[in-house]
DNA sequence: AATGAATGAGGGTTCATTCAT
DNA sequence: TATGAATGAACCCTCATTCAT
């Protein structure tokens, strides 16, 4: 469902309300064992009023998502103009993806738990946000290689993927691992091994 | 459920049966959507019967998991002790778990989207085989330093993540991608990368 | 709901909107199909507006028929006094009964299968509008049998009863029928046939 | 759902219990007002039985006409040879069609009621076995006609409408009725009627 | 009178699992 | 071991109706 405003241009309460609530709700309980029921008491609605914001369930995970990565893309590409080096868009990038993760830790179990358990989300996993994002990621690999940077030979594809691919398990690891380390003083040591290899 | 042994210390038929079958079921229609009635049935055998060989219907894909991971752990370790080089090791590890997505694409498909499905196999994440596989790496990574190989400074384990992220994301992204790609090409590139790092 | 005068005396038009845009979309998609929401978008009120004018949505129903009828009934007695002989004021029934289906596809699928869901009409049908219908058939029978005209030891209720059965198998025939043959041209051969009976 | 025989060559027990108690269930609260849930109870089954005998609730219903129209029109064919005389003929079709009515009010009330309720029955109402039923009584009709009993002029789609449209109409009105008169008696007064006509 | 956002009761259906044979 | 008929718990979603504005 599309964002919908009010007639004051506002953004109407309860769409974030049921949003909210159900970030909590699947975070805790997991996609398929919360009930709709669940989440509209959570956020304190009628089961029926979630349907005049949502088409079904699987729309709320998926709003979720989409409202997330809405607001991090503009937010990120935003920060990235004022960052002049490559190597510093990265970091900004790693940055501000695992403080993300960590400042919310529920909405870091709907994004790296519950989100993958949606055939929907999966199916259209390239054609959406996570595109965008991988696309913002490559620019920075392609534009570092333009200034030399970065090693021109490399498939600036496959790099995307291998830095995606290092936040991601990151995150997963700290979501699933009972320890409750500090996700973002990795940072530095992705991006060290990122840049200068394992190789001594 | 664990591997039981006939009389005659072979695995019964039907539990490889189910399984394969399981396999197939659940890539075409994803663990959710499929029933065990429709795993029974591509096994040929009787609804009731899949539950002689397996707890429930979680069961049979943990099962999938495991028993594959069984064997993949197992021969790994066998053919890692007969290559010297921890470069040539890493570059093993990524060749056979890139190689075992490609050969196999229904069995990639329940190891990259349908198990992430599994709240229990998520729960269990780091306490079952993959630690053991995580483990595997993180020993060649130390033996790397040990040797002077690798840089001595880094940390083996976010290593160790970062290695596992990026076969695991370039399998991901190989199942989800329309275009039917060779999957064991970019084992070079993702090694290059990870052993000379980005920087020029 | 009975009907409601406005201030200057005159039926709202808003009742007549809506009622009119129920039996378009009763017919189009059959009363338990449709909601009270189709049927005030057809009429262009809102889905409260319905409310001021009809108890519930059956009300609805049951008003298209009520409404119908007792302008049928109110015409039907005025014509009928025009018209002397028994025989000919049935076959103003007939014809007049066939000719108002015929008219109005909408309305006839309303009377002839809408209006057979609606529990409360079935039980309140002898007690309504039908009664009345029946009453002035009745009338013209045993004022038939009065004048001689017809048999005296024939029991006007049945004869009614198989007159409007005839009328009413007819109709539902029509609708059902995917020929769109001329419904009220079979009027004369029902006439002849219960006025003179099968036997050669 | 079709007929479905046991090993030993007999209707499963349970198709038919539930079958005679949702006609009881659908009869004595009406169709939409019954749980598929009470209809399991009626029948003393668990309510996901029902679904091993029936596609749906509307199935059940539809399968209480289908299953009593079958054996009706297999009785009725063979009854009919012994019987010479098409008036003959029309009187036993009539007598066993209210006497079925009489027998068994509830399934009366199924079929001239409940069933009526049905958009999947009504849209199929000419293409199932009411068609049989019709051509049935029409047969008889030209078969009348050709022995010079009936007159030939009459059409005889018309004269069979009209003649079930008597059947149908009693049968409703006897439902309907407050009072519980005879109605098999009816049969000699509708035959009179239908045979000689009205006038004197 | 008119609106339409909000309500929340209600039930058909699925399907994992069991167990008598 | 194997079967498959039977079970019954579980739940998403719809939509008639209300009521604050």
């Amino acid at each position: 469902m599309a964002t919908r405003l009010t007639a004051d241009g506002q953004m109407p309460e309860k769409y974030g309300m049921i949003l909210r609530a159900a970030t909590k709700v699947f975070a805790r309980n997991g996609f398929f064992n919360s009930k709709v029921a669940d989440v509209a008491k959570a956020a304190g609605v009628a089961d029926g009023t979630v349907y005049l914001y949502f088409k079904n369930k699987e729309d709320i995970l998926i709003s979720i998502f989409n409202d997330t990565m809405s607001r991090v893309l503009a937010d990120l590409k935003v920060e990235l103009e004022t960052i002049p080096d490559p190597k510093d868009q990265l970091r900004h990038v790693a940055v501000s993806h695992l403080t993300r993760m960590s400042r919310d830790r529920n909405l870091a179990i709907v994004f790296q738990v519950e989100l993958r358990q949606s055939t929907k989300f999966m199916e259209q996993f390239s054609a959406t946000k996570v595109a965008e994002y991988f696309d913002l990621i490559g620019k920075i690999i392609t534009d570092g290689q333009a200034k030399g940077l970065f090693r021109a030979q490399l498939n600036p594809k496959i790099v995307t993927k291998v830095f995606f691919g290092a936040l991601d398990e990151m995150a997963t690891n700290w979501i699933l691992s009972r320890k409750k380390y500090d996700l973002v003083a990795v940072a530095d040591s992705i991006l060290d091994l990122f840049f200068n290899g394992v190789l001594a």
